[in-house]
DNA sequence: ATCAGAGGGTGTAATTTTACACCTGCGTAA
DNA sequence: TTACGCAGGTGTAAAATTACACCCTCTGAT
């Protein structure tokens, strides 16, 4: 079998145009400025939330110490894991930049993921590979020291941008948090990967300089 | 929503008895030995493991410096996310202890997901239910330091037995391979626990004799 | 205009973890 | 029987990471 997704998008394409309608006439759009809180942990699951443009932070715990999970970028299902299989979600999710979101209503798509049975292996296919490449990103990340974890991060961000040159919308306390690391130690591998000419960065922007030298850190070997 | 997977079991038991049939009529019963390889990362996905009794390690890597990713017990799915989303398997599995396995043929399983939308519903809420629990476990074992992240891999294992007295089937290289430390690391971990009259360990033997202080390391406060 | 807070940044000390060296006992193959 | 390898185990040195102290700049509120 071929890999046939490259998001959550397949899975709404699926549905024909009266299921479309069906699925439609009871969501709703919603839009969140940078910062703000989407899913706070605790929440009863009654909708599903399809990200239509923004990206997403999940982290297990409010602030101060919130260990941050992972990163969703646009086409993306919000915390499906737990849609289907706990009452309330056990994480919290907050936009990193302006996300517009589609609240889809649970009951709703249920009923179409039953009807038919092409969406519902369409679905089955989505989550297993969002969770294989969430436990691929979890696993790499794990065997890297703090530079190499870092690098992984950057580059990471790169592929979903053009340009070497970019915002990555983390302050150096979340990258941290991701990465698993202490904030000084991103401060301090960035200054390192400016002093080796590998990147420049000022704030939150950053250009890179040294891509393969980057990913051959990232690699860590 | 109450949840209602306790292990990959439940899907099975959905079936009608035409249903299980031909689904058995098709699958192989198979047995391994603690330490033979089950599935080689890179093999193709036409079939369906179904552990139903025993350990089961999945790991990255072959030796030497494999990383371990997650542990099976009896009545899971062994690599369920390959099985969908991707034509090879993307990791290994070993068996730690003695297993017996069920391969199911994975097109006569596609066929019943699709004919059969409790079975489907059931396998998205297993799915779902065991990525969300394997997630947490990586989680919690990422935000803790070597004796908490110990403690708290003695105190999974705890959880499968009845009794305080049991067998960890894992050498320290393996153990340590499991929560992101080194080898010396487990070790000393494990002599600070005897020594301070947490545990008794002999090989692969461990008593738990103060099963809160334990507790209490793993929650790391 | 000033003040407070947040974020970026750096140096140094303390702590944690790893690496290395080496010892033990046990099973097993020659 | 011997010898080898493997796993458990421990001490010490080296390396990586964190914690702390403190700096600067910017921004927004009073």
């Amino acid at each position: 079998m071929e890999q046939i997704h490259d998001s959550g998008k397949r899975c709404l394409s699926i549905l024909s145009s009266d299921e479309n309608e069906e699925l439609y006439s009871k969501s709703n759009s919603l839009n969140f400025e940078a910062g703000e809180l989407i899913i706070k942990k605790g929440t009863p699951v009654n909708n599903i939330y399809f990200l239509k443009s923004g990206i997403v932070e999940l982290s297990l715990n409010e602030a101060p110490h919130r260990q941050i999970l992972n990163l969703l970028f646009d086409g993306e299902f919000i915390g499906i894991n737990c849609v289907f299989s706990t009452a309330q979600y056990r994480f919290s999710a907050r936009a990193l930049t302006n996300c517009s979101i589609e609240l889809l209503d649970k009951e709703t798509f249920t009923k179409l993921l039953k009807a038919n049975s092409t969406l519902s292996m369409a679905f089955i296919q989505y989550i297993s590979w969002v969770n294989e490449g969430f436990l691929n990103w979890q696993m790499k990340l794990k065997e890297k020291n703090s530079a190499g974890a870092l690098a992984f991060l950057i580059s990471e961000f790169q592929k979903n941008f053009d340009s070497n040159s970019f915002e990555i919308p983390l302050t150096r306390q979340e990258m941290a948090r991701i990465i698993g690391f202490s904030k000084e130690s991103v401060l301090k591998n960035l200054a390192d990967f400016r002093k080796e000419g590998l990147i420049n960065s000022n704030g939150k922007s950053i250009t890179i300089i040294d891509a393969l030298r980057l990913e051959e850190i990232a690699k860590y070997g």
